[in-house]
DNA sequence: GTCTATAATAGGATAGAC
DNA sequence: GTCTATCCTATTATAGAC
């Protein structure tokens, strides 16, 4: 008769995602790990026997699903792809408050196990790019311009949380959001 | 009757700035920086006597100092304003290595201290952003547009590199360095 | 200014009881 | 599945000789 998790598998990996994205791969420490989940050091190699590594893996599968739900599903829905594209853009300024908070994948990107990341990075990049892109097409965008609008929405997206983390000037990632807003769907 | 230094002082910084963008903050033990410059822990204690976090302090005003002789330097000549920005890219490029190599800004921005270095990140980033403004406003563009198109060009950078590092595609950087060589200083 | 040696601690990981 | 206790290594930092 064991007694019930106190947490989901989700709500622990939700946890990680925070922790990770608060202080980096290496900054997260087993110690802030075990803390922010509520569950002792062993408890958390009982789910992840590979260690921190494999934390951050399983946190990187989490927000794959967490994307195609809540970012990549509503792109597909039956309003206008402007619409769409608006309603991306308010779960992007929420999920990240507005520049407050750091993207995951910044972050593995800058730790230096990257290599045991870069499949993972590769895939969630590429595909939140297609999904850019698919949008760019629906509109009637020509084929390079919608992978070129694809890849300047992520790298101005990525770049507004960097400058906004060094400078603390949320008017950036504000600015930011507001231009891609009008100019990703604009006729070229 | 001491030795001299095998390494000057600029170039202990220049392997110290080296090692902090390839590995991190946290990612830089004592050990490696110790390697990277040739001079042993204590030797490193003697020259930075808070440790890394002076360390990292130092190569930052090591970095302002270059960004300033090596960047904005050239952006007051006498040439044209079309002309000096493709110059600042070409630096640009050349000190990313088209991509493959990262900003200490961004790295200092994710490191867990990065309250430490709040001050000078932000001066880096704001002296870097007048820079562009300035030749902006050069060629008549409005201050609101100029400021704009300052802050456009840091994000895209930052943005690109990051994008590079996780997705192992130069091609980013480079269409990035590309489009902001014409667009930063068009017409509005 | 640089080195060797060493302290002190934090970090990742495991054993084994319950 | 979770816990307490423990191990081992890496890491930061210092002491003191040259």
């Amino acid at each position: 008769m064991t007694r019930p998790a106190l947490l989901t598998k989700d709500e622990v990996l939700d946890r990680l995602l925070h922790t990770f994205r608060e202080r980096g791969y290496e900054g997260a420490s087993m110690a802030e790990l075990s803390v922010a989940t509520g569950l002792g050091k062993s408890s958390l190699y009982h789910h992840f026997p590979g260690g921190k590594i494999e934390m951050a893996q399983q946190v990187m599968d989490h927000l794959d699903r967490q994307l195609a739900s809540q970012l990549f599903g509503p792109l597909r829905s039956e309003r206008s792809p402007a619409r769409r594209l608006g309603e991306m853009l308010d779960t992007i300024d929420r999920f990240y408050e507005g520049g407050r908070k750091a993207c995951l994948l910044e972050r593995l990107c800058a730790s230096v196990d990257r290599a045991q990341f870069r499949r993972p990075l590769r895939l969630a990049f590429a595909g939140w790019m297609e999904a850019i892109e698919a949008l760019c097409l629906e509109v009637g965008l020509p084929k390079a311009v919608s992978r070129a609008r694809a890849q300047d929405f992520i790298v101005r997206l990525q770049g507004a949380l960097v400058v906004c983390a060094g400078t603390n000037d949320l008017s950036v990632f504000e600015r930011t959001i507001r231009d891609l807003r009008t100019s990703v769907l604009a006729p070229p």
